[in-house]
RNA sequence: CGGGGUUUAGCGCAGUUGGUCAGCGCGCUCGCUUUGGGAGCGAGAGGCCACAGGUUCGAAUCCUGUAACCCCGACCA
């Protein structure tokens, strides 16, 4: 992409009040636009970003078998009821409409019912189990208070996978499965190092539940982290008994501000059961489907990357992320050397490099070199005659600044093959 | 939902003892000059001072109400 067709700008300033390091640096990329509090736009660049993030999830759950879907968000009072998750009394976060005719709708904030009422459908015999269908879809939550830039919106891109199994065993063993699947994406998408598997309530049917935290200051949870055995434990749910039942000593914790980044959850029947969502089982005896759900929010994962890689300077995007592999630069007006730059362009889009062209010749260069670090690329190439003179193209590496004067074809080999 | 703060040009802000208070910086337009760290000079355009009432000869400025935004806390199937 050429930046001078991007019609978004970045800026310098931005109101004194958005104190999150991820929004800061999202809107002076113009990477989001801030519609109201919790409610963001997504901007080529962040669309970008957040589609990479999306295809690393998709294909995470495809290759444990999920199908993708994607549910409503209108969602009748009739459904809700059936499993008293109607009223506000009990979910304070729905966001509530109705229809011409006077019946009552809300947005939905999570599935459950929605995706649980379409297995009746499909669901009937042993032989239809085990089922796995996720969703990318929006969110709404009527937060009390939104905060943390991206973080924490009121209306969220979410992926959710329920799972279907005939019993406990089997559902056990698909949540192995996608587990290591959540711990692959985190590493994909750069947080491996800073996500941990944290233990929290497990509402009524299970003992605990499993929360990805991503240590992070702008996070809202407090974590109890065992760095040597990888095991977190939230505090909501931190006490004497949880330490022994899971082989943790309070000595050897740290207490840590994590952001929530995924969450796996065992259901049990109480969707299947309320939603009469039996099958046959091997002896034709009818029985209630077990579920599990699994979440995971795309934006609130592009607003942790920020928070944890950036510098005075701006963005630092990990590779798989990134909106573009290379940020082009050329800082000449130079007819043969904006011709080269032309041809660069051209040459690394055919080998499947993506490209952000700085192609803005009329700016001057400290305002371009600027703007590419505030960008963020993994790579920047520069053009210019100083670079000509040394003899080739000025690499420079985003995360750690080393530059080097090399060829394109070194380019290629060492840093975009 | 409690407490605190804020709202003035596209963006960031100053002006708030009522009367040269419609201003600054950035950005934008035009011209010339500039091109390795957000350029220089010159000439311009741009505002119902959040909204609604009120006080006053006179309100961005004082009073009342409303809304939105931000921070802290509570909440977060």
């Amino acid at each position: 992409m050429r930046l001078s067709q991007l019609f978004t700008k970045s800026s310098k300033d931005i109101s004194k009040d958005e104190v999150s390091k991820n929004a800061e640096l999202l809107m002076k990329g113009g990477y989001i636009f801030k519609e109201m509090a919790g409610v963001y736009s997504y901007l080529p660049l962040g669309l970008r970003v957040l589609q990479k993030i999306v295809s690393i999830i998709r294909e995470e759950m495809n290759a444990i078998g999920g199908q993708e879907i994607q549910m409503t968000t209108l969602q009748s009072k009739k459904l809700w009821e059936s499993t008293g998750r109607w009223s506000d009394d009990v979910v304070d976060v729905w966001f509530k409409s109705a229809l011409k005719n006077g019946s009552d709708l809300g947005l939905a904030f999570t599935h459950e019912e929605a995706i649980t009422r379409i297995m009746t459908q499909h669901i009937h015999s042993h032989k239809d189990l085990p089922v796995y269908a996720y969703q990318f879809q929006t969110k709404f939550r009527n937060e009390t208070r939104a905060k943390s830039g991206i973080m924490r919106c009121r209306e969220f891109l979410m992926k959710d996978l329920y799972s279907f199994s005939k019993d406990k065993k089997s559902h056990d063993e698909f949540y192995e499965k996608i587990w290591a699947a959540y711990q692959r994406i985190f590493e994909r998408v750069g947080l491996g190092e800073y996500t941990y598997v944290t233990f929290s309530s497990g509402g009524s049917f299970s003992k605990f539940s499993h929360e990805f935290q991503t240590i992070c200051d702008a996070g809202e949870d407090t974590i109890y982290l065992d760095r040597r055995k990888k095991i977190a434990i939230n505090k909501e749910v931190y006490n004497e008994e949880v330490l022994n039942s899971l082989g943790l000593k309070a000595e050897d914790l740290e207490e840590l501000r994590g952001a929530e980044v995924g969450n796996i959850f065992s259901l049990g029947e109480r969707f299947s059961s309320a939603l009469k969502l039996h099958y046959s089982d091997e002896n034709g005896e009818s029985k209630a489907a077990f579920m599990g759900s699994y979440g995971i929010g795309p934006g609130r994962v592009m607003g942790v990357i920020v928070e944890l890689f950036s510098d005075e300077a701006g963005i630092i995007w990990p590779e798989s992320v990134a909106p573009f592999k290379v940020h082009l630069l050329c800082l000449s007006k130079e007819k043969s050397l904006i011709e080269k730059a032309e041809n660069i362009y051209l040459e690394l889009q055919n080998i499947g490099v993506e490209v952000l062209f700085d192609d803005r010749f009329d700016l001057n260069a400290g305002h371009r070199l600027r703007d590419s670090d505030l960008l963020g690329m993994p790579y920047r190439m520069i053009l210019s005659d100083q670079s000509l003179k040394k003899g080739g193209i000025e690499l420079t590496v985003r995360k750690n600044g080393k530059s080097e004067i090399i060829s394109l074809k070194e380019v290629i080999e060492r840093y975009l093959s």
